[in-house]
This record gives structure tokens, C-alpha cells and sequence, in this order.
DNA sequence: AGCACGCCGACT
DNA sequence: GTCGGCGTGCTC
């Protein structure tokens, strides 16, 4: 026996499949899919076993060990892998790594044992038993197997009834997370949402676009169409941005699911991170409900993929290879197990709706809110004329619309488009401006550690009191954050409850939960946040969202910036008066003629659209082009260059219809003491940029002065 | 990815 | 003379 095995080393010249001899002991462990360690070279290594044969041209060495018992690649997750390798321009190793939970792999694989817990099935009845071990046994007229403490509670002497024979012991997993279960919380389905559902069900299409106002309740037509497949014996992945990923949604799945729903996010530790995984593995977990990978878990019989807000660019990896989009893998996935897919949004992606309005996707839409309640009045404050008449960052008019709802004891969330405590420190005398000298970006003032820090590699320097240019004592920092609108929300009310949320205040883990259960319990008067405020959450007292500076989104240097503006007032409003009150927004800005900010003022998804459209197509933007970044990145400066030229004149020479643009800086230099060089191409046929990536990637193989990363659409340059 | 092999410069 | 720089090649 002759095992196929791809070794897990990140170097393209490796990816392929090595032949190993399957030494006679090891044979009844073979199977496709599992883990084995192989001696290659000099090293011992891991790998998958990918196939199997019977004769091999080279002169074989034996598989050491199995590292798996059981299969962790599944026959359809070992084809997405291959797909993915094709769509990205990956590794295939690093196609199947990214599967995996960081648990499973090599380095982490002795911390994690498997815990068991005892349970107790009825081994034989006897005719004389005590009251005591009768009530034992009547444990098990409802259930087959009781765990231990439960019979404790009847018979403290379990040992004894295990030796004379009447229970015998089970051992089952122990999974670190426990639900507290109130199964069957269910809802009656509007109209709206009932005809969307049968719509789902009972036509053949495979890829579906819910386009549901913000507050229609698209969860509860998702929770019915999981119960539909549920009846049926098959299961459902439901893909929800990291940040919405909040312990009240997947609560709220729980309590009409109860444990049969496993919950990936990013706030699980590796351990219990590899218990849901096993669970789902085992079978015993039927929804799986995550962030971007979770697509990526190991269910079997699958009914419907689910992508909630599908518009979020969390869905696209492009900040890590291989560079995936989760959509487009969902429904290669589905396809393949003859599932269906459900992308649902209310600022649904350019991309998405086109490809509906195509009739590619079978559009679906829900227009009104499940309470009948309507929609919140917009005002746009323009801040050319009111900055002359504000307090710090907040117009006049906003101070007021907040002092009203504190008097009448309803909420407020004020959105802050941006992260951190002041930003760059600049001198007002010479204009120096502190940069890291590792990646020439602007360092960022950090309040807590009073330090200055880089964003892009980590590096932290002090703050001088002089200019290290001028020596004027003129530095002071532009910009402003949550930090610093939480102390002028506490000088303009001094008597409101602020909390503060963005991600400084969030990463320890649970605190999250803590807060938000702590403002529905109105315990704080303003929730003031990042963009971490802006999805999904659902209280019924907010009155009141304000958009503090509605133009950061605006004036970020991407083609989506219209889209991403669009969509971050329409869902930030959506937070507003969801349940019977009627709410208002407040937009502060200097673009208040910008068509993204005005038609999010008339909540118009389908003015928009048309509107984007036309720009998109005027400047062959997505979706009528698609678009190819080539990251280029080596440490010589000038041969990064030269080399990112020449690739540009040989696609210049193989490509005729396609826009071919660069290279360029990516804005940033240098990261890590590595320069970076941007190629993009904008193409409408796949065909062409295969061939012509084919010959590069073939061109550069074993060239290791510079690096090349392939991402098609991406949303980040 | 590692590790060996091999071919050139500068040094106890 | 040799120590060691890193370009090249190989791993079933």
C-alpha cells in the first residue's frame, strides 16, 4: 500500500503529493483525509493523505506515524480545497490549513486531550431492587443513557450498581461549552416574511438574495428556513460578520435550537474552538453558526448556506493568503452537495444585487419592518455651517436632539468612524509628523500607554515635549476618537451615563456581552462606538443614532467608498426605533449634496444602486470589470521595481483588452523593512489572466528576492 | 521550509 | 592556507 501524502510546508515547488510506503501495521488506519507524519529530507513533517496506489516510480520511505483517528479533511472540503487553490492562486497545503482550526494543527496538538464525561445506561434489571435503585431505574424510562450526577442524586453508591450489574458505564466527550436551553423560543412570521420563506422553499434556484430593510427580520426567516431543513435531516451554516457575531445572535439560535448549534467566533479559545469543531465533526452539532471559516466546518448532509449581512467585507480575505471570498466558496460549496445558498443584506454589495437583478441570484426582498414600525427620520447636519456653532465634534443641533432624549429617559448611539485616541501628532510650526521607521505610515497616539504606535508592524515610540524638528513646543494631535468625544460627552452632560465601545474597550474576552446586556438594561444613557456599534444590534429604546463625522468612510481612498458610506448610515440607522418609538438620525458632515449620503437620508437601496452603477461603469469598476491586485514585495527596493515593471510589460504584451495599471506604490512603502509595489488589472474574461499568471508565477518560482501575492478582488488595496 | 553542497573573498 | 558568506538544488 502506497500512500499519496502533501506535505504541510509553505513553498509552492512543494505543492504536490509525495509517495510514502505504508508500513502493514499502519494499513487499517488509511484513509483519505487524515494526518500521518512522514520523514522528508532531513525533517519530519505532517501531512495529509490526499490518495492512494499501488506503484511509485521513486524509492519510498515509511509513513512514521497516523496522527488522526478520524477523517479531519471531509471528501467535500478536500474538493473545495482543490477549487480554492485554483480561485486564489494558492498553495494547496494552505488552501487545506486554512480549514482547519488553528487546534488541529501540528503545534497545538499536545496541548489539547479530550476530556470524557460518565454516563450510565440500564445493563440489566433484577427483580429485587430497593426503592432507592428503583427510582435509579426509572431514570431511564425517558432516556437511554443518564449522565452521572444525575444518578447520583438517587444513589450516591453508583460504583455498587455497576458491580452488581444492573447500570454499565458510558464514556462521551465532554465539550467545554454548555447552553442553557429554552428550546422552541419560536416567532410567528409576518406575511412578509412567510411568502419570502415559501418563496425560498418551494422554488429550485441555488443562490438566493434576501434584500430585507434593516429591522424586517431576516433572522427569523432564516431561523425557519433552518427548521424546514432540520425536519428534513439536513443542516444549515449560517455566516454572520465577526463583529454581529455577538453572543445575543447565536442566543438567540441557541434558544430556539438549542444544542445542536455550534458557535465559531473569534472569542472561543483554541480548546473550546476545537470542541464545537468536533462537535460538528461527530454529528452532533446540525447548525453551525460563525464567522468567515466557519464555512469551512466539517458538516455533513448540508440543506442551506446562510451569509447574513453578505455586503460585509468580512466575508473576503485579503489581508492573509490565500486570499478567499467566502461567498463565492459558499456556493461552490453548496453546489457541490446540492444545497442551496441565502446571501441577505439590506445594503446588499454591488456585485450581489447585479448578479440578482441578472436573474443569477433569485432576488427576494422584504420592504417593512416586522413591528410595522417605520423607518427613522434622517437629518443631515451640514457641518460647513454648523462647525462655526459646535462643541468640539457634536453641531448644536445634535446637542440638543441628545438633551431631549436624556430628559425623556430614552437611549442614544453616537457612531465615531475611527479607532484610537487622537491620531497623528503633527508640529504646527514645521509640520513634522512622527512616522514609523519601518513602514513610513503616520505613528498613532495611543492615550492608555501614552506611546505612540504603528498599525501596520507593532513598533511603539515615546512623545517628546518639543518638536524633534523645530524644537517648538507646537505638537499636537489632529483628528479625534472615541476617546476624546467620550470626554466632551462628559463635560456637555455631566449628568448622562456614557459607554464607551470600541475595540481597546472589547478585546477581553466577554466584556462585549457585558456591556451591551448592560445598556439594554439602561444602565448607561449613550453607547458611543467604532463601527462595532453600527451591525445588528437590537435595542428597543434607542431613539436616537448620530453619526458623528459621516466623511471618514467618504474620503478613504477606495473605489467602494460611496458603497461603504451608504451602507454604514442605512445600517446604523437601522438601529433606530425597531420596536413601535419612532427614531431619529443624526448625520454630521461636510458632503451633505454626496448621493450616497442623500439617498441613505430617503433609506433608497434602489436610487443608490442605479446612481453607483453608473460610476462604476463609467470608471470600469465591479462589477462591470472585475479587478486583479498583484502585490509585489522584496527587500532591494530598486529590484522590487524593476522586477514589478518587467511583469507589467509582459502582461501589457499578452493582454489587449484588459486595463493594466501601475506599478505603484501601495501607499504604504515599506512594512517590516520590505518595499511593496501594487500592479492591477482590470479584466472582464478569466480566460486571459489565467495564461498570463500561469507564465509569471512560473517565471518567478525560484526567484526568492521577491515575493508576489495574487488576490482577485479585493476590497482593501 | 531546512539543510547540504560548492564556489569565492578576507583573515586568525 | 581555512573560515564562512549565500546562491543552488533536493527532499517521495
Amino acid at each position: 500500500m502506497i500512500a499519496c501524502v502533501l506535505v504541510e510546508l509553505q513553498n509552492k515547488k512543494l505543492d504536490k503529493m509525495f509517495d510514502y510506503n505504508v508500513p502493514k501495521d499502519l494499513e487499517k488506519y488509511m484513509k483519505i483525509g487524515i494526518r500521518v507524519k512522514v520523514p522528508f529530507g532531513r525533517q519530519n513533517l505532517e501531512g495529509f493523505v490526499l490518495d492512494f496506489k499501488d506503484k511509485s516510480d521513486f524509492e519510498l520511505r515509511n509513513i512514521s506515524y497516523v496522527v488522526d483517528k478520524d477523517i479531519v479533511l471531509t471528501p467535500d472540503l478536500l474538493r473545495l480545497g482543490k477549487i480554492m487553490k485554483e480561485k486564489t492562486y494558492s498553495s494547496l497545503i494552505s488552501c487545506y490549513q486554512t480549514m482547519l482550526p488553528k487546534a488541529l494543527k501540528a503545534s497545538y496538538k499536545t496541548d489539547i486531550k479530550i476530556k470524557y464525561d460518565t454516563f450510565y445506561e440500564l445493563n440489566n434489571t433484577f427483580f429485587n431492587l430497593t426503592p432507592k435503585m428503583k427510582e435509579v431505574v426509572s431514570l431511564f424510562s425517558s432516556n437511554k443513557i443518564i449522565p452521572r450526577k444525575d444518578v447520583m442524586e438517587k444513589y450516591r453508591d453508583v460504583r455498587k450498581l455497576v458491580d452488581i450489574g444492573l447500570l454499565k458505564e458510558v464514556k462521551k466527550e465532554h465539550y467545554r461549552l454548555n447552553y442553557d436551553i429554552e428550546k422552541n423560543v419560536r416567532y410567528e412570521l409576518t406575511p412578509d416574511q412567510k411568502s419570502v420563506y415559501e418563496e425560498f422553499i418551494n422554488t429550485d434556484d441555488s443562490v438566493y438574495l434576501l434584500h430585507g430593510v434593516t429591522g424586517s427580520g431576516k433572522t427569523e426567516v432564516y431561523m425557519e428556513i433552518i427548521d424546514y431543513y432540520l425536519k428534513m435531516g439536513k443542516t444549515s451554516i449560517v455566516l454572520v460578520p465577526e463583529i454581529s457575531l455577538t453572543p445575543q445572535m447565536v442566543e438567540r439560535f441557541t434558544k430556539r435550537f438549542g444544542n445542536i448549534v455550534a458557535a465559531l467566533h473569534s472569542a472561543l479559545s483554541d480548546g473550546e474552538r476545537y470542541d464545537e469543531w468536533r462537535r460538528i465533526s461527530r454529528g452532533d452539532a446540525k447548525i453551525v453558526i460563525g464567522a468567515r471559516s466557519a464555512l469551512f466546518c466539517p458538516l455533513k448532509n448540508i440543506g442551506v448556506i446562510i451569509i447574513d449581512e453578505e455586503h460585509s467585507d468580512s466575508y473576503i480575505q485579503d489581508d492573509a493568503s490565500p486570499h478567499y471570498n467566502a461567498i463565492e466558496l459558499a456556493i461552490i460549496r453548496a453546489k457541490d452537495v446540492h444545497a442551496k445558498v441565502m446571501l441577505g443584506s439590506a445594503t446588499p454589495s454591488l456585485e450581489s444585487y447585479a448578479r440578482a437583478k441578472k436573474k443569477l441570484y433569485h432576488l427576494l426582498s422584504l420592504t417593512k419592518r416586522a413591528t410595522g414600525a417605520p423607518l427613522p427620520d434622517v437629518k443631515i447636519i451640514d457641518m460647513n455651517y454648523g462647525i462655526r456653532n459646535a462643541t468640539g465634534p457634536f453641531s448644536q443641533e445634535l446637542i440638543d436632539a441628545i438633551k431631549k432624549k436624556i430628559d425623556k429617559k430614552e437611549q442614544i448611539i453616537l457612531l465615531l468612524n475611527r479607532r484610537g485616541y487622537s491620531r497623528v501628532v503633527t508640529c504646527k510650526n514645521c509640520g513634522y509628523t512622527y512616522k514609523c521607521p519601518n513602514c513610513d505610515i503616520a505613528l498613532t497616539y495611543h492615550k492608555s500607554s501614552n506611546n505612540l504606535r504603528c498599525h501596520y508592524c507593532g513598533y511603539a515610540s515615546n512623545v517628546d515635549d518639543l518638536c524633534p524638528s523645530c524644537h517648538s513646543k507646537t505638537l499636537s494631535s489632529f483628528g479625534i476618537g472615541t476617546e476624546k468625544v467620550e470626554e466632551y460627552l462628559n463635560k456637555i452632560f455631566p449628568s448622562a451615563r456614557v459607554l464607551r465601545m470600541d475595540y481597546d474597550t472589547t478585546t477581553r474576552k466577554g466584556s462585549h456581552k457585558k456591556m451591551l446586556d448592560a445598556f439594554k438594561d439602561h444602565k448607561y444613557d449613550i453607547l458611543l462606538g467604532t463601527q462595532i456599534v453600527a451591525k445588528g444590534l437590537d435595542f428597543e429604546n434607542v431613539t436616537l443614532v448620530g453619526i458623528i463625522n459621516a466623511d471618514t468612510s467618504l474620503n478613504i481612498p477606495n473605489y467602494r467608498s460611496s458603497e461603504e458610506t451608504f451602507s454604514l448610515i442605512s445600517q446604523t440607522a437601522g438601529r433606530c426605533g425597531r420596536k413601535g418609538k419612532k427614531g431619529t438620525v443624526y448625520i454630521q458632515t461636510f458632503n451633505k449634496e454626496h448621493y450616497a449620503i442623500k439617498y441613505a437620508e430617503k433609506h433608497d437601496y434602489i436610487g443608490f444602486y442605479h446612481e453607483e452603477m453608473k460610476i462604476r461603469h463609467t470608471l470600469k469598476y465591479p462589477p462591470y470589470y472585475y479587478i486583479l491586485y498583484i502585490k509585489i514585495g522584496g527587500k532591494d527596493n530598486m529590484y522590487t521595481y524593476n522586477e514589478s515593471l518587467r511583469i507589467k510589460k509582459s502582461f501589457e504584451k499578452h493582454l489587449k483588452d484588459e486595463i493594466i495599471l501601475g506599478p505603484s506604490t501601495t501607499g504604504i512603502l515599506k512594512i517590516n523593512n520590505v518595499f511593496h509595489y501594487g500592479i492591477i488589472i482590470k479584466y472582464k474574461e478569466d480566460d486571459n489572466i489565467r495564461k498570463v499568471l500561469t507564465l509569471m508565477e512560473n517565471a518567478y518560482i525560484s526567484n526568492n528576492k521577491i515575493k508576489i501575492d495574487i488576490i482577485f478582488n479585493p476590497r482593501h488595496f
